[in-house]
DNA sequence: CGAGCAGTTGAAAGAGCTCAAAACTAGTGG
DNA sequence: CCACTAGTTTTGAGCTCTTTCAACTGCTCG
């Protein structure tokens, strides 16, 4: 159930068997929802935090006048929210973008691994401050690079991000979401997400449609979209 | 010597005598740069963090045409790169804004302390997350405010962290940056900063020269820069 | 005094936005 | 299986905010 959460663990770091069961004894139970459903509001007061099994979740902002920054997206395996522990609440909310199920594990659990565990604290510190470091290159995104290397860095993001769970297929992957969406992620307006989107296929670089996102050269595509996969810390080290 | 950063720490949580006894064992030595010196590059691999003492230090990321991103600002008392004690290497410079004085904290001694108190194990990695927050409220702004509105919201989130570390005096606090690092941070041009700026300095909100902000009007400042308090987790709460 | 940044100004170009309508989907119910 | 609705995608045209470029002012410091 949570095979996609450790296979992400695993990627960045050794967990052995003792901690795997420690993690694993703290799902006690799942929930769904619904497209569009918000899992988590800001500022609400938490003592759980939930692991994204299937579907797609996003954490999101919505502003004064209706418009809505999408902050970053969570794929299967993700800890939607695994910063609540410390937090106590969020500062935004967590929708689910398609029908989702998430398992729950409780604070009080968290703690007592994180104890148990110093190592497993680390671990997840480290998820946390990888989420941190998708965070900030969304910031470079949205602050220095235009339109289409906005769109094109996050295809890239996405496809590296789905193959590390399994879920990329020759060199398509499921992106259930909108324009709409999309240009809430790229802080642009749909319109525009829109002809950049026909840019990047004309170009051949990829394709989007019905959810699907095709990737037509990914070399190509990393270099329009200013892509570098280090602030995903691919790498296995000991924290 | 680290007085602004418990002080800081203790306006999220309780720090007990053994706990800053702790943390206060921990810094070793201080070093020192100059304005516009990098302190820490991209990729390099560390083992120990920094605390900063005084000056103003920024994370930044340059882009590839020269351009530059500045993706969080550092205030007195600031862990600048405690998250390179999961992390292991950036994905960011950090680079001294003003001549800086920083704490050298060995990871070596944050693995002990934060194994032998887990509680200040939270205290930190809520610290982390706490500049995630930061990384994402950069986000919205960059992502959906105009130029106007990014600079009020900047310029009221540093009242903010500076107040809370005793550095503002009446409705002024030092901030020794130029136009062109404001307009790094904003996602904007410097001759665009420098016409935002003398758009606010006209409507009486704000004024900024030789290196001091002088607020005019921090209600309506704020509401211009849609500012919010939340996103900095203010209250104090048990980690 | 002159060099060299930092700040300021004007004019023109460009990226992205707004508004509005048309063309597609996909799901619903008869 | 078709008609109908609602949501999504696409297109056009004009407008705004931001950029670009280039020149000019002012400061500070050797």
């Amino acid at each position: 159930m949570i095979d996609k959460h450790l296979m992400k663990l695993r990627a960045r770091d050794e967990i052995d068997a003792q901690e795997e069961a420690a993690i694993r004894a703290g799902v006690r139970e799942t929930i769904r929802f619904p497209a569009g459903a918000t899992v988590v509001r800001e500022r609400e007061v938490l003592d759980y935090s939930t692991i994204l099994l299937s579907g797609l979740a996003a954490r999101q902002q919505d502003m004064r006048d209706g418009a809505r920054q999408i902050l970053e997206l969570h794929v299967p395996g993700d800890f939607t929210d695994l910063h609540s522990f410390t937090l106590k609440y969020l500062d935004h909310d967590i929708v689910a973008i398609s029908p989702c199920t998430f398992a729950v594990i409780p604070h009080t659990h968290l703690r007592e691994i994180t104890e148990r565990f110093p190592h497993l604290a680390r671990v997840y510190w480290f998820a946390t401050n990888l989420d941190a470091s998708i965070n900030r290159e969304w910031e470079v995104s949205l602050g220095s690079r235009d339109a289409s290397a906005r769109m094109a860095h996050l295809f890239c993001e996405l496809y590296v991000r789905f193959d590390l769970i399994g879920m990329v297929r020759g060199n398509s992957y499921d992106l259930p979401v909108t324009q709409q969406q999309i240009a809430e992620m790229l802080g642009i307006t749909a319109v525009h997400a829109n002809r950049t989107l026909q840019q990047l296929r004309r170009d051949g670089l990829v394709e989007f449609g019905r959810g699907i996102v095709t990737i037509g050269d990914l070399d190509r595509l990393m270099r329009v979209g200013d892509f570098d996969t280090g602030y995903l810390y691919l790498d296995r080290r000991r924290r």
